[in-house]
RNA sequence: GGCCCCUUAGUCUAGUGGUUAGGACGUCGGCCUCUCACGUCGAAGACAUGGGUUCAAGUCCCGUAGGGGUCACCA
């Protein structure tokens, strides 16, 4: 029986998570989760300029609601940790003093202004800039400051068969002698993340496809450290709607800030899996059915456009699923955030179940039916029109009505309304409209017995006589 | 610029040599209706391009164009 595999998400903790970062990491889960494999959570703090705490318990916390659980990592420990870059240095020198005496590497003494020249003038002479190798037989001299490089072939090319883009060759005459260990003792990327990967016992290395061009340096180093390398999949991007990568001027990027705008974790999540993934015709998938389907087979390789129109569309399936019990406990938070005095009561389960066709995240609910909890904004056309004399009578018909009746069943106020319009041969939308705005402020709202209903008697009656005082 | 990757409607995608090129979001229209929304019915809308290969090409090969990525003591 072959072993399970191990995967592991592994960002910077220089910013929130991003929904590129997202999806990365839901991939990987998802697999981890389907073949009953490890999901390895791994901090590359090695930025000391750019990380930061805060950033890594925003990682957490987005990750979390997600629900994405790592099952080695920061808080959880494991059996191949320490799970942070920084705290795993030693590891690293330790590898790359053992490819220096391989002579697989070699300290490298030049400093960066040197090859800065260097650099400047092949680019005065339209040359492609590579280092030119000036330490490679140089003795090894540690007490001199130094980096340490790695030897690349020169000739060649090596190819491996990338799991989502196929196969992919990358000719040796582009590399060049890396830098895996810098002047202060801290890894480069290419060699911390691999360094990791081998300790960790990673199998399978999924990340964003700005990574391919990595990927051949690191199977060479895989080689020089005599370490089997890993299957590699290469996500493809994802990109703003000007198909740019996708960046802060597109709006939002960071998982947590949808959920401030009232999106559900599994409506996030299945909208980030669509975007590159798919399975037939089949749009909606709940986070078990994922674990269920996923597999990186179904990867496209183009790179997506981000289209928050879509992921309302999914965000407003998912809630519509919700019982009205869950949605009212959901839209609590946001009510409050709005500073509207709202409580998980028979008054909010009525709103939310005439919102959740109307509103597609909880930022719409509130921004569409503040008025259940605040006073009224009259929309100065909606007044125009239909706060007019000629509805008076049936606003003051309608109040009557409203205040004699012992209770606001439907049917009742369905007569109420039905008389009041007929006895006048009038069509019931000459009575709905002016009450609605009187109630609503608008022209548009749920059902106008449900108005009334939610906002009971009193509140009907006062905002009829608001409306009234309007009129005359 | 070198190298790598990508290319089905505005967007996400199905498609694995023979289909009226399917679905979804969005858009437009009808129905439902107290308004809005939901629902429902319907419509418009795509294989970047030029060559091959083949009886047959969205599907295979080559070129072109366009897009993206990457070329650090960042990750």
């Amino acid at each position: 029986m072959t072993d399970k595999p191990r995967l592991r998400f592994a960002p910077s903790p220089t910013g929130y998570l991003h929904i590129g970062g997202a999806r990365t990491a839901l991939f990987n889960w998802l697999w981890a989760r389907r073949t009953g494999g490890t999901f390895v959570l791994r901090i590359e703090d090695t930025d000391q300029g750019r990380s930061t705490k805060e950033a890594e318990a925003a990682i957490f916390d987005a990750l979390r609601w997600l629900g994405l659980d790592w099952d080695e990592g920061p808080e959880v420990g494991g059996p191949h940790g320490p799970y942070f870059q920084m705290q795993r240095l030693e590891i690293y020198q330790a590898h790359a003093e053992k490819l220096i005496r391989e002579g697989k590497a070699y300290a490298c003494y030049c400093t960066k202004e040197e090859l800065d020249v260097l650099r400047k003038q092949a680019e005065a002479e339209k040359r492609q800039f590579k280092y030119p190798g000036t330490c490679r037989e140089k003795p090894y001299d540690r007490s001199k400051r130094h980096v340490v490089r790695i030897r690349m072939p020169e000739t060649g090319a090596t190819v491996y068969d990338d799991l989502v883009k196929g196969p992919i060759s990358t000719p040796h005459d582009t590399l060049q002698d890396e830098v895996i260990l810098r002047g202060d003792g801290v890894p480069l990327y290419n060699f911390g993340a691999l360094i990791d990967d081998v300790t960790m016992k990673i199998t399978l290395v999924a990340r964003g496809d700005d990574h391919v061009n990595n990927t051949a340096r690191q199977i060479l180093m895989y080689e020089a450290l005599g370490a089997p390398a890993p299957v590699f999949a290469h996500l493809p991007m994802i990109l703003g709607s000007d198909k740019a990568r996708l960046s802060k001027r597109h709006g939002a990027t960071s998982v947590t800030a949808y959920r401030d705008m009232g999106y559900l974790p599994n409506a996030v999540v299945n909208y980030l899996a669509r975007l590159g993934w798919s399975h037939g015709d089949d749009e909606i998938f709940s986070l078990e059915k994922l674990v269920e389907l996923f597999d990186f087979k179904d990867v496209g390789q183009a790179a997506a456009v981000f289209d928050l129109g879509k992921m309302l569309w999914v965000n407003h399936t998912w809630m519509r699923q919700l019982s009205a019990e869950e949605l009212a406990r959901g839209a609590v938070p946001y009510f409050a955030a709005a500073g509207l005095p709202v409580e998980d009561d028979a008054k909010l389960r009525h709103v939310v179940e005439v919102a959740r066709e109307r509103a597609k995240n909880f930022a719409e609910m509130v921004e569409q039916f503040s008025y259940f909890y605040a006073p009224i904004r009259l929309d100065p056309k909606a007044k125009a029109k239909f706060l007019t004399p000629e509805a008076k009578p049936l606003l003051e018909a309608v109040r009557a009505g409203v205040a004699a009746l012992s209770g606001l069943e439907t049917a009742s106020l369905e007569k109420l309304f039905h008389e009041a319009a007929e006895s006048r041969g009038l069509s019931i939308g000459k009575v709905a409209q002016p009450v609605r705005v009187a109630l609503t402020g608008g022209t548009a709202s749920p059902g106008i017995y449900d108005v009334v209903q939610i906002l009971g008697r009193d509140e009907t009656l006062k905002r009829l006589d608001g409306a009234l005082r309007l009129v005359t």
